[in-house]
DNA sequence: GTGCGCAGCCTAATGACATTAGGCGCAGTG
DNA sequence: CACTGCGCCTAATGTCATTAGGCTGCGCAC
């Protein structure tokens, strides 16, 4: 079984090595050009391939992006689930934590967040696989909330339209700036007096 | 002058009918098939043309998008104009009916609200005629929000943050339902907590 | 009333796009 | 050394926005 991997392993490690190529291609492409600009050819050009190449690793254009997708939900976990690990112990430290983190996130890559928030690409719907990177993330939002002393189940949905909707105005209306991130231990503080989190210190 | 009127009139209404017609077309493609699906062959279809004789009303494509985004926020300017004229005094009361108004404008048709956000259309960029609605709605904003007592620069930001950030979670986790329209008034006294309204009665 | 001009529509053509079909060369295996 | 299949290619299709150029009928001056 071993034996055989090194042998096997050599074509499809090649294959998985060109499909990251071709979607850090995608991801370079969606950056410079925006999400309207994301064409097969200019993907296949950095590449170095021809368009209709391109199918010989992702079924289509849709694919792509939706590996993009489950990609960047994906990386959001990581960071987060890196973050549950060494979460303070006062609830409103964390909560500011937790808020930081994920407004950083998405408003460090504003490409990368319209397509996380489903706001951009024409008619892409993710596919049951690439959802549920992001499906996962609610859950490990809901259990730190909770751990934050967040019970409620209103809880979690107050929280992701409040940050949700700081780095969407961010990104929209203030790109690079820090109009609405220095509102975010405001509004931290807001939603933390509104479900009864003791005050620290 | 008057006496031209009917004459010269007879043409430009004619013309301006049919541009609205045009609008009207544009608005019925995009809810039915997204944005995504608007294509001018749709649009001409149903006004009973061919698409290359809508450049005869519309420079191009992107000229009745942008038309299409001036007239949504013209329209919610002239509902919040309405709101303001009756407003209530109890300022939470006011807060309330605000936050509900533009919700409710917001959520009750998806595809105005992605494009009013510029979230949705391709490589859309509003012309500076068509951002002016846009502009206008945000002045009676603020102006709405100090009637209501909310006098920091900062009560702008967060309103927009927490308003629009529980219309996208409604609009795209819960289309049709009520998962976060039941969340505005909490959501609402939570704001104006932090502002530190007085509590009504 | 007769012809002129133009407004408003048309068809045809162009170039970008995603996608499909079919071919070619070169690796590895018998 | 022939064989097979993988990974790339070119060519072709159909949809898109957009441009060019032509036809037609109505309003106006003579």
């Amino acid at each position: 079984m071993t034996l055989e991997d090194p042998k096997l392993d050599w074509t499809a490690r090649r294959r998985q090595a060109t499909r990251r190529e071709i979607l850090d291609a995608a991801w370079e492409t969606a950056r410079t050009d925006g999400w309207e600009g994301l064409t097969l050819r200019r993907v296949a050009e950095r590449v170095g391939m021809r368009a209709p190449s391109l199918y010989s690793h992702y079924a289509s254009k849709a694919a792509i992006v939706d590996a993009m997708f489950g990609a960047a939900w994906q990386e959001l976990d990581d960071e987060m689930a890196q973050l549950e690990s060494e979460l303070p112990d006062d609830p409103r430290a964390a909560l500011l934590l937790v808020a930081r983190s994920a407004f950083g996130f998405f408003t460090s890559e504003p490409v990368r967040h319209t397509l996380m928030n489903l706001i951009a690409v024409p008619g892409f719907v993710p596919s049951e696989e690439s959802y549920a990177p992001s499906v996962r993330n609610l859950d490990r939002l809901r259990r730190l909330l909770t751990r934050c002393g967040i019970t409620e189940a209103a809880g979690v949905d107050l929280w992701t339209a409040l940050i949700g909707g700081l780095t969407s105005q961010q990104i929209a209306n203030d790109p690079g700036g820090d109009r609405w991130a220095r509102l975010v231990p405001r509004a931290v503080a807001m939603y933390a007096d509104q479900f009864g989190l003791p005050r620290s210190v």
